[in-house]
DNA sequence: GAGTTTGAAACT
DNA sequence: CAGTTTCAAACTC
């Protein structure tokens, strides 16, 4: 960081310092410091200026306890004996905890650049504090809690995905809470964690335990360890995925769940800018890291709140996709039943008979989608494929609203239907149909088969598609589903994923927003010479800006029926189109900005007396 | 809500 | 691979 040099002030005259301090120049100067601002800052209600909305209840919750016990890292100071006294402690500061705690955080933040740079912060606390913070935040959300509280689980055998046990109401264990979010995933895998509720954000592909498997290795001189905590967000949304590596990082994930111990993900693509290389590695300006680490956190949170919501009919449009299964004779074990389809445990409100599709069930539940997948390994992939080009054709009514290159995977074979009705896969979808489909009489509103052969389904799509039907869909490398897992996409030599321009099918819409909050961010960093931000650092914030986590959040689920998110949903998009994220990262610049002229000014003044 | 229709999934 | 059966959602009344 261009931090001017201190030692001026260290020489400086005390008289002068005090006149300077008195100047009116310098309480205009000590105003725009962002010491004091920050303090007055309800963080809070800076996510309520985004637009994230949480019930003010988070803040009494007693739970908030349990969920600061859970801190991973070594920095136990504020990690009280037990939980009788995490719950005595946090009772009586239950909001302050999170104000408190974040602006000494960045005040730690500023304190830590305008001193000494041998007063190295304690960056680790810091993101591990923020992290638990943030994720309290929503993770006690008094839904959340009660999504969490829905379905009690074994706090003791699991660190990932679904609770064995569901007799025993599990309140104040950590681990239970924080699985919440992935209460309702199908844990075929335990590294590849389903989405979490057919209410979920039906398909961020992001598989942030590839990353973590990835790296590792790589992380033993990690300067700036993560703290756990940023997992459980990520998780909670991430997709079901099957491959053979995940059998690899279940034994992993077992392993430290026998050990009791959540194992710090280090995974987060993040913090793992610029690993690879020990040089690169100094020259990560905290503020880069915190303010790294804060955005994936801010993120977490916005997937958690949108699970809760959406899993308690709080959606909006979405709920329309908050459907029910009412399986009688399948047992919810196969594909006719959609939560099955969908990678999700059955719920209270399905009407199910039976149902096998539960968390008890486990092992019945991996064993037979197992078995599913050694028949059609693609059973589970998503069936409508979106090119990342899809634009939405509106038309004069809504269902002339189509992703002009998005299409059903295998195609529908309509006989009676003429493709008008949600029998046809491709209409429920809401895409045409195709060269694929051997449906008859297609009147397809999206789309009709005839047409759709010279329409804007590219012919790779449908090489693509014809190959993948030739092959009987035994191949799964081809064509690449939307939700294919980041553990089986290439990892850059820096440990950074690559852009999400390797995967078919992320949103049109999502993509502009993403280049368009880049531009804008790059700008900012430029004109603020936030010098230790390097370009390629830069570039990084920029993949992580197009990453798969941002770009999948409109990309189809598994079973196509529940395809679409909500423009209200997703998190990047809300507050009238400019993102709570963009406005997090801008706060967090102008933060920055802000010590900027503060140090320049201030070095200024001293330099003049 | 019951019965019918429909097409995908599963089976042979 | 094709034909048949099973199944559950969509649809109709």
């Amino acid at each position: 960081m261009d931090t001017p040099p201190k030692n001026v002030s260290q020489t400086e005259n005390p008289v002068s310092k005090l006149k300077l301090e008195n100047s009116p120049v310098f309480n205009y100067i000590n105003s725009l410091s962002p010491i004091k601002p920050v303090r007055s800052l309800p963080i809070a209600q800076t996510f309520g200026s985004l637009s994230y909305s949480s019930p003010p209840s988070v803040f009494t919750s007693p739970h908030v306890s349990s969920h600061k016990g859970s801190r991973f890292k070594s920095d136990h100071n504020h990690v009280p004996a037990s939980v009788g006294d995490e719950e005595a402690l946090h009772e009586t500061e239950p909001p302050q905890i999170l104000q408190n705690e974040c602006t000494t955080d960045l005040l730690k933040m500023c304190d830590g650049n305008v001193k000494q740079k041998s007063e190295t912060p304690d960056w680790d606390a810091m993101i591990s504090d923020s992290s638990d913070i943030l994720i309290f935040d929503s993770m006690y959300d008094s839904e959340a809690s009660r999504c969490f509280l829905e379905r009690p689980s074994d706090s003791k055998t699991r660190s990932l995905g679904v609770a064995k046990s569901t007799l025993e109401p599990v309140i104040n264990s950590n681990d239970a809470l924080r699985r919440g979010v992935r209460r309702r995933c199908l844990d075929f895998d335990q590294t590849s964690v389903a989405s979490s509720s057919r209410c979920v954000v039906p398909s961020i592909g992001l598989h942030f335990n590839a990353i973590a498997l990835s790296s590792k290795d790589n992380n033993s001189g990690n300067e700036y360890p993560l703290s756990g905590n940023t997992e459980l967000g990520l998780q909670g949304s991430i997709t079901p995925v099957l491959n053979s590596q995940d059998n690899v990082r279940e034994n992993e994930t077992r392993e430290d769940a026998g050990q009791g111990v959540e194992e710090c993900p280090k995974s987060l693509a993040l913090v793992e800018l610029n690993q690879s290389s020990p040089k690169k590695k100094r020259q990560v300006s905290p503020l880069h890291i915190f303010l790294c680490k804060s955005l994936s956190i801010f993120h977490n949170q916005m997937l958690a709140l949108q699970f809760t919501r959406r899993k308690f009919g709080q959606a909006g449009e979405g709920e329309s996709s908050c459907k029910r299964c009412n399986c009688k004779r399948s047992k919810c074990l196969k594909l006719y039943c959609e939560c099955f389809a969908a990678g999700v445990y059955c719920i209270g409100p399905c009407s199910c008979v039976d149902c096998f599709n539960k968390p008890i069930h486990e092992d019945i539940v991996m064993a037979t989608r197992k078995q599913i997948e050694s028949r059609n390994p693609l059973a589970f992939a998503p069936k409508v494929i979106r090119n990342s080009d899809s634009i939405m054709e509106v038309g004069d009514d809504a269902t002339s609203k189509t992703p002009a290159s998005a299409r059903h995977k295998r195609g529908c074979n309509c006989k009676k239907s003429n493709c008008l009705k949600k029998y046809c896969e491709c209409y429920q979808s809401g895409v045409g149909c195709s060269i694929n489909c051997r449906c008859e009489g297609c009147k397809n509103a999206f789309g009709r088969k005839d047409v759709s052969a010279g329409s804007s389904f590219t012919s790779m799509d449908k090489e693509n598609e014809t190959s993948s039907r030739g092959r009987t869909e035994k191949q799964p490398s081809t064509p690449m589903p939307l939700r294919q897992p980041l553990a089986q996409l290439p990892i850059s030599s820096n440990n950074m994923l690559l852009t999400h321009h390797h995967l078919h099918g992320a949103s049109g819409s999502s993509l502009h927003m993403s280049q368009s909050f880049r531009r804008q961010d790059m700008s900012l960093m430029s004109h603020s010479k936030i010098g230790t931000i390097t370009e390629e650092r830069a570039e990084n914030i920029e993949n992580l800006i197009e990453s798969p986590m941002t770009n999948m959040i409109n990309a189809v689920s598994p079973n196509s029926k529940r395809v679409s998110l909500p423009m209200e949903l997703s998190p990047w998009r809300r507050n009238g189109g400019r993102s709570c994220y963009c406005q997090f990262l801008l706060f967090l610049l102008s933060l920055h900005t802000i010590k900027i002229f503060f140090d320049f000014f201030l070095s200024a003044f001293n330099s003049l007396i």
